[in-house]
DNA sequence: GCCTGAAGCGGAATGTCTTTCCGGAACTAT
DNA sequence: ATAGTTCCGGAAAGACATTCCGCTTCAGGC
C-alpha cells in the first residue's frame, strides 16, 4: 500500500473519530473529509460504505480498550484491575456516541461488530478474570463471553435515564462477582 | 378531526407497522404511503418527522403490551402471569425490528420513548408484581422501574448472537426473582 | 338537500446527502 | 529519469426526506 494512501486512511479515521464525537455518527461525510484535508472520493475509495468507516472507528476503540488490559494488570491488584477495566469498557459503550446504537442497530452492516468485540476483548478479559480468580478475589464460573455481553447490554444508555445509570448497573454486577 | 384524516392516520400506522416488520425501519417513506394508499404529503401532514411515525408505531405496541397484563392476571397464578408478561415484553423488544435500535439510538427524537414505556408499563407491571409478592411467589423489594430497564436492556438483541439469547437472559433474571 | 369555508389531500419540486466516476497527479521500482 | 501503477479530487448522478400549494373532500348551517 502506498504511503500517501496509508496516511490518508489515518487522517480519515482520526477526523471521523473527532467528528463523530462532536456532531454524532450521522454527520455529513463532507465534514469528515474537510477535516481530514481529503476529497470525498478518497473517503469512498477506502471505506466504500459509510458504515465501513463507522465500523473502523469503533474497531479502533475496541483495540485500544484491549490494549489497556496489560497495563492495568501490571499496576493494580487483580480484582481492582478487573473492575477498572470493565468500567473502562462500560464507559466506552455508554459515552461514545453511536457506539451502542451501532451495536444494537440490527443493521447487517454492523453484524460483525459484536463478534469483533468478543474476539478482541475475550482474551484480555479472560486473563484479568483468571488472575482475579486465582487470587481468590472473584468467584469462579463466569465466562468472559457472558460478562462481555452483559456489560455491552447493561452499559448502553437509554435516552432519558440519568447519565451513569448503565455504568452503575455494571459496577453493581461486578461488585456482585467479587468476594469480600 | 375529520373522519377521513383519522382513517388515513390509521392506515399509515398499520402500513408502517407492516413495512417496518418486513423491510426495517429505514424503508423509504414511499413504500409506506403506497401500502397505505395515501400520498407522501399526507404522511408528513400527520407525522412531520420520520421519527414521529416510528415513535407512534412503537407506542402502539407498548400500549398493546400494557393491555395484555389484566388478561394474563385473570388467567394464571400471579407468579406465572408475571413471568409470561415479562416474556411478552422481552419478545417485543427482541424481535420487533428497530424497536431496540430506536430505544438505544441516543437520537433526541426518541428521547421520550423510555419515559413513555416506563409510564405505561410500570402500572401494569406494578400490579402483576404486587400480586405475585402478596402470594409469596416472588421476593419483595424489586421496583417496576428497575425491572423494566433491565428487561429493555437485556432483551435487546446483539447482531450475531443466537436468537433468543436476550430472552433467555431475561427468563433467567425472572427465575432468580421467584421463590421455589 | 345544498353551500361554503375550512381541513385535508396528492404528488411535483426542492434540498441534502451518499455514492459513483474518471481525467489527471503522485508515488515507486527499475 | 521513466513507465506503470495506484490514488486523488471534486463534479455529477441518484436516492431520499421534506416542503409546498392548487385542488378535493368533508361537515355543519341554512
Amino acid at each position: 500500500m502506498r504511503t500517501d494512501a496509508r496516511r490518508n486512511v489515518e487522517s480519515l479515521l482520526e477526523a471521523a473519530k473527532t467528528v463523530f464525537g462532536t456532531a454524532g455518527v450521522d454527520a455529513p461525510a463532507k465534514q469528515i473529509t474537510d477535516l481530514a484535508g481529503v476529497g470525498v472520493g478518497t473517503l469512498y475509495r477506502h471505506f466504500p460504505q459509510r458504515a465501513d468507516l463507522i465500523k473502523a472507528v469503533i474497531e479502533r476503540e475496541i483495540d485500544a480498550c484491549a490494549d489497556a488490559a496489560p497495563a492495568l494488570a501490571g499496576e493494580l491488584p487483580p480484582g481492582d484491575a478487573l473492575a477498572r477495566w470493565l468500567d473502562r469498557l462500560a464507559e466506552l459503550i455508554a459515552t461514545k456516541r453511536g457506539f451502542a446504537a451501532a451495536l444494537h442497530s440490527g443493521d447487517p452492516a454492523y453484524a460483525g461488530l459484536p463478534g469483533y468485540l468478543l474476539e478482541k476483548l475475550a482474551p484480555a478479559l479472560g486473563s484479568l478474570l483468571d488472575a482475579a480468580t486465582a487470587a481468590g478475589e472473584i468467584q469462579a464460573g463466569v465466562t468472559p463471553r457472558d460478562l462481555l455481553y452483559a456489560v455491552a447490554k447493561l452499559g448502553a444508555p437509554l435516552p432519558g435515564e440519568e447519565p451513569g445509570y448503565g455504568r452503575r448497573m455494571v459496577a453493581l454486577l461486578v461488585g456482585g462477582l467479587r468476594r469480600d
